[in-house]
DNA sequence: CTCTTGTGAGACATTATTGTCTCAGATTGG
DNA sequence: CCAATCTGAGACAATAATGTCTCACAAGAG
């Protein structure tokens, strides 16, 4: 028997290389009827929701987990090593989530649907925080806007994204190819 | 009377917004009749096709405009101080651009049709090797894959586009601010 | 004024997708 | 073996978008 958990994984998968896969596609990509596929999610936006609930979960996970007391422990403890830990602990969660949600979800979803938008919002802003406290505690450069940081390392997402998908990049190498392009930028040594 | 560019950029305008905007809808934002918009357009996949074209059109001119003698002269020439005007007054075009076609472009269309798959990937080539050049002259840093660098300045584009769509960023900053992002990153200064 | 041209509105057939429903067959558990 | 359950296939109506076509109308050129 296909559980709704494997469902959910196909439809992900195959949504990341066809984000406008009909639903007859997605059951098939499941190795699952049609029927069965509205048994489990009575209509395709309820399919949509629940894979972006998810990716909103893991994000909001990964920020929980970046630090065992809580990202804004760190941010309001100024404490520079500890929020570095929490920076880089971060960006291998969101880099490891973005194998799975790929970020085409980014793309349609999160837009289409005012609940997941507001979540979306609020992490945002929960990062956001980080970021400015990184920039408090000298750990982020304090000469740009702190909401730049957090477009930035979205863009850098993105990129490292396509770098996997087109083989340019080995994955081992990745987060910390993404965590100094991000801190030392890609001019010289 | 309503010409086909003032369509095309109506067109443009609203599929960055949504980029599944149907005929009727682009009729409509274009202030035409759905008839007058197959007048200009077969189908379409035609006005995408076109749309697609232009956005590399804009790719390609800005890869030619960086240099008066062509990124590649400056790529072969190995002079550091050309190479770095080079990338500057790329990124700026690029900017420009992307305050057009702001990237919604690249997410559906690019990657449909065939021959715009294959310009891509040239003027990805192209980019790729003033990339090289810039490392071999010492003003991008050589220890990351070459084609790193222009998914990062991908990702970059993305979260520029994003940031000024949310207001995060004033738009006379943004080339200072991706230009310096890009090459010295985020860590402080 | 009159003719030409281009336009918007809308009818139309076609196609793709969606969501519901039925039914026969397979699987499972007792 | 039998009954309950789940499944895939497919029929079905509803919806939405596409592309074609006709027609009446308005604006501009002569």
């Amino acid at each position: 028997m296909v559980t709704t958990e494997e469902i959910l994984a196909a439809a992900q998968r195959h949504l990341n290389v066809d984000p406008r896969a009909s639903m007859a596609v997605l059951a098939s990509a499941a190795g699952v009827g049609r029927a069965t596929l509205h048994r489990h999610f009575a209509s395709r936006d309820a399919l949509l929701h629940e894979l972006g609930t998810r990716s909103l979960d893991r994000w909001e996970a990964s920020l929980d987990a970046a630090d065992p007391e809580s990202v804004e422990g760190a941010a309001d403890s100024g404490d520079a090593a500890r929020i570095t830990a929490c920076l880089q602990e971060m960006f291998a969660r969101f880099l490891a989530d973005s194998d799975d949600f790929g970020f085409a979800l980014t793309d349609s979803y999160l837009t289409s649907a005012d609940d997941l938008l507001a979540r979306s919002d609020a992490l945002m802003d929960r990062e956001t925080h980080l970021y400015a406290a990184a920039q408090r505690a000298g750990v982020l450069r304090d000469d740009v806007p702190t909401r730049w940081l957090g477009h930035a390392v979205y863009g850098l997402l993105v990129a490292a994204r396509d770098a996997i998908r087109d083989g340019d990049v080995a994955r081992r190498d990745l987060d910390a190819l993404v965590m100094s392009t991000f801190l030392d930028g890609a001019g010289p040594r």
